[in-house]
RNA sequence: GCUGUGAUGGUGUAGCGGUUAGCACGGUAGGUUGUGGUCCUGCCAGCCCGGGUUCAAUUCCCGGUCACGGCCCCA
């Protein structure tokens, strides 16, 4: 018995209806926002990962050597490769462009709920603008999407790295060093929360303590805007310009106007997101029915662009929205509420049985294709079973309706429509147009 | 990377050092040659893989695989 490789998944035609149906909804919102649909090999050059991240990041990547020896590697995430078809496709485009991407990516990693090492992301980037309304109209579709999809009791946390890094290099903290500059290795340690790391760097550092208490202050702050002035003063008592702070008010009033409020909208400047290329606001969305994966989406303003010798693009925003997690919220707050439907729109359209019965079924055939032509969804009984036996099937394969034509309904020209949802039974003319009108 | 728990037909489960491995759902064929979501019957289909202990292992032991948790990390 051969069996499937750890950490994927099969999606059988229940599953994949559900996820069809949410992949639509997303498709719809990003439509609306005007981002439009691109695709990328599922493979690419390992060079392009590690330019993103590092040469570090190998050891979580599906890599391998072609049969030309080229070192090749499943894709781990869309951002990189989106960058890197800008550059070869969409130079020339005019910019801002906005585009958004869905496909799965690949990590070796060890699988867990909501982690597997074929997982499926929905993304967005808006390339070659950046600022507070730029950033606003990112983040108010990552709210958009969320919201129309049902999802409940998340929680939005809005940061800027610009403030944080403001800090830490004011307090001297290089942005150079190796193996991890001491910036870095702070914004690490504030993102994780580990002030007792974050006491020892200091220390090492030569940092006064009262730093430290500031940050913390910073980190503590808890709510909204609301919490931006609080902010300023601590910036004002580390002698930090508050250029970052005025952008991400900014940036939230838009917010308001743009996006329906989320349940919960938290200002977090500790959220550093732990990636070095995010040069302004970043964000990301928690859901606390997935416990230790509960983060569903992420993104901000990051400068990669320059990678590609596109440097007057940079920086760009976007945003990552991790499919199977967000599913799994849903079915999980779904099954919480009580609610059926667990992505919206995903029950599925009536459908219609035509049941040829001890007849020969080619005297039905034209009309399979009028109903068809019509819009309906049809299907031609195969088994050629009894009645009885044909009804229970169809019910139990989630039909609406039963036509059954048999030799006395040939003769008149009528036949049978069985709704098997109300139990109401009509007879008809035999011709598209006459069961169209009871379907 | 560390660590805990588990694995019996397609699904959910019972069970035991020696059993024809039980049950329910499911699938399939009939009972019923024009009316289902009732009933009855037959059939289909299982002890994750590899070693070890034993007269005998699905059962006990070890290793692997896979799944689900807790750390670490990330998305």
């Amino acid at each position: 018995m051969v069996q499937r490789p750890r950490g994927t998944r099969d999606f059988t035609p229940e599953v994949m209806n559900r996820r069809l149906a949410f992949e639509n909804l997303l498709e719809s919102m990003a439509l609306s926002h005007g981002f439009k649909r691109v695709q990328t090999p599922i493979f690419e050059s390992l060079d392009l990962f590690t330019a993103k991240s590092g040469p570090g990041v190998v050891k979580q990547l599906y890599a391998f050597q072609d049969k030309s020896d080229r070192a090749l590697t499943l894709r781990p995430e869309l951002t990189a490769p989106v960058m890197r078809m800008i550059s070869e496709e969409m130079r020339s485009s005019p910019k801002p462009l906005r585009l958004s991407y869905f496909g799965q990516c690949f990590r070796y990693e060890e699988s867990k709920k909501g982690r597997y090492r074929e997982f499926f992301q929905y993304g967005v980037e808006l390339i070659g603008a950046s600022g507070p309304l730029a950033e606003a109209e990112v983040v108010s579709l990552a709210i958009d999407m969320l919201d129309s999809c049902g999802l409940v009791d998340y929680e939005v946390r809005i940061g800027h790295v610009g403030v944080l890094r403001d800090i830490l290099t004011g307090l001297g903290l290089s942005e150079e060093g190796e193996p991890e500059p001491p910036v870095a290795s702070a914004m690490r340690l504030l993102d994780k929360g580990d002030w007792d790391g974050l006491a020892e760097l200091f220390a090492s550092s030569g940092i006064s303590s009262s730093a430290l208490d500031n940050l913390r202050k910073l980190a503590e702050l808890d709510g909204g805007s609301e919490t931006l002035d609080s902010a300023r003063e601590i910036l004002s008592a580390l002698e930090v310009s508050h250029e970052s702070l005025d952008e991400l008010a900014e940036l939230l009033a838009a917010l308001s106007a743009l996006a329906p409020t989320p349940p919960s909208l938290k200002v977090n400047l500790c959220v550093a997101r732990g990636l070095d290329y995010y040069t302004g606001m970043v964000f990301e969305v928690n859901v606390a029915e997935l416990g230790g994966e509960g983060q569903v989406l992420g993104g901000g303003s990051y400068r990669l662009l320059h990678l590609f010798g596109l440097e007057d693009l940079d920086p760009s925003c976007g945003f990552g929205l991790g499919f199977d997690r967000v599913l799994l919220a849903l079915e999980a707050q779904a099954e919480r509420v009580g609610r059926s439907e667990v992505v919206p729109g995903e029950t599925p359209r009536p459908s219609t049985l035509v049941m040829p019965f001890k007849i020969d079924a080619h005297a039905v055939l034209s009309i399979v294709k009028e109903l068809r032509d019509m819009g309906h969804i049809v299907e031609l009984d195969l088994r050629g079973k009894n009645i009885g036996k044909t009804l229970d099937w169809a019910s139990k394969n989630g039909f609406t309706n039963v036509v059954i034509v048999g030799p006395q309904d040939l003769e008149n020209s009528r036949c049978s429509i069985k709704n098997l949802t109300t139990g109401d039974q009509n007879e008809v003319g035999l011709d598209s147009t006459s069961i169209s009108s009871v379907l």
